[in-house]
DNA sequence: TGTACATCAGTGAACGCGCGTTCACTGATGTAC
DNA sequence: TGTACATCAGTGAACGCGCGTTCACTGATGTAC
């Protein structure tokens, strides 16, 4: 963050370009939503906001880049809720409590870029289109080396060192994804939905992990 | 397994298709991992094995196809395993020793259809291709839902009402794609280098998840 | 063993497609004086 | 307040590219009798 106070006021053209970019993006995942990602093509996109290819192209580096645009802001606001987690708490703690707590206040930024229902549809779409889904699931890849390295300096460890950041981290991100799917498998497409979810496989991690299933 | 005993002796037409098979798949991997997989066309691939470019896609359903089909073999092998562990082992020792065992005894097969070698480069070049990287991911998620299958029923559970299954699983899975990451990031492509990442992680998996870091 | 027919791997050339890029440009907005 | 110049979002048309598909075909292999 080097954003400075107060923040400078953007002019004009700044501002027609925002709009721009939010009428691009709206029209792109309302088109993803309703007709499915693959049938999309850019042109149709631009059409829609009665502007040419080009300029599509000028605001996302390629289709994809508009598909995940608010993956990106949810990313980055779980991992600031990570690193903001008191020091006390152990790992897996933390990423538990972080999660379920970014779950809870992320949707007012969502809004500030696409209706939050809009999104639900759109994450439902990245989970069931296969070459989204495999997108997503590279990105998350990525994100657990990020998470793996906050997870390190709280505890004081490098992540080069001690293998146990990347291994909680691969557990617990392994349990995310799962989460995200079973949500993307039902039809219920809210954030109360994906966040009850999450809350009941995280309550039962721990036990599903013990040697003996049969037994308490 | 719906094969018969004896197997029937293929024909002359057969053991030319499958030669002309074997030929594409090992020009693709040389070609992949030599000059990237984004920098081979397939035209390049079928010039390599002189036969046309329509003749590729009779035996490959993809460009990318080919680059997994190595894979395909090394997890149906791993599923293989799991459902042989004996009953009375824990959820995640058997999923454990499984793929410390898969790693042992997987080169044999694998040697039938490229050399050894071949396929731990093309594992790396999985590991450091994106839009590879990506599908290997998508693929392992479709493996995760197969093994919670097997598991499920090595318990007697059903996958839709337990969610422990699932979540063993994608605990585990994401472990092991941490490693795969590992491997990859290094340069010992070789086999005992993965089995020797994988034995290392599992081994400090569960110290991993343990509440407190600083003690014991 | 020979003949007639069926199968099917491989041919070769052409094509449709949409992504992402390139180019020289226009005209509104911003800034310096 | 006005003039001169700089910036930069958006234009529009054209293109390169390689994947994967389509077509009617050839000729070797397999099979029936």
């Amino acid at each position: 963050m080097t954003t400075e106070f107060p923040a400078p006021a953007p002019g004009l053209r700044a501002r027609k370009k925002q709009r721009t970019r939010d009428e691009l993006l709206r029209a792109a995942l309302e088109l993803f939503t309703s007709q499915g990602y693959e049938e999309t093509t850019v042109d149709e996109i631009s059409e829609a906001v009665q502007v040419s290819q080009r300029t599509f192209f000028r605001h996302f580096s390629s289709k994809e880049d508009a598909a995940f645009r608010v993956q990106d802001l949810i990313e980055s606001h779980f991992v600031t809720t990570v690193s903001g987690r008191p020091p006390g708490e152990a790992p897996l703690e933390a990423m538990r409590r972080a999660v379920l707590d970014a779950w809870n206040t992320v949707g007012e930024a969502i809004e500030a870029l696409v209706p939050l229902e809009l999104h639900m549809r759109t994450y439902q779409l990245i989970e069931s289109t296969p070459s989204l889904l495999a997108t997503h699931m590279r990105r998350s890849a990525d994100l657990e080396e990020v998470l793996a390295r906050v997870i390190a300096e709280r505890e004081g460890l490098d992540v080069d060192e001690d293998p146990r950041p990347r291994l909680v981290v691969a557990a617990f991100s392994g349990v995310m994804r799962m989460t995200g799917r079973r949500w993307g498998a039902g039809n219920e497409a809210t954030v109360e939905s994906i966040r009850e979810i999450t809350a009941a496989y995280l309550d039962r991690f721990e036990s599903a992990l013990a040697a003996d299933w049969h037994r308490g």
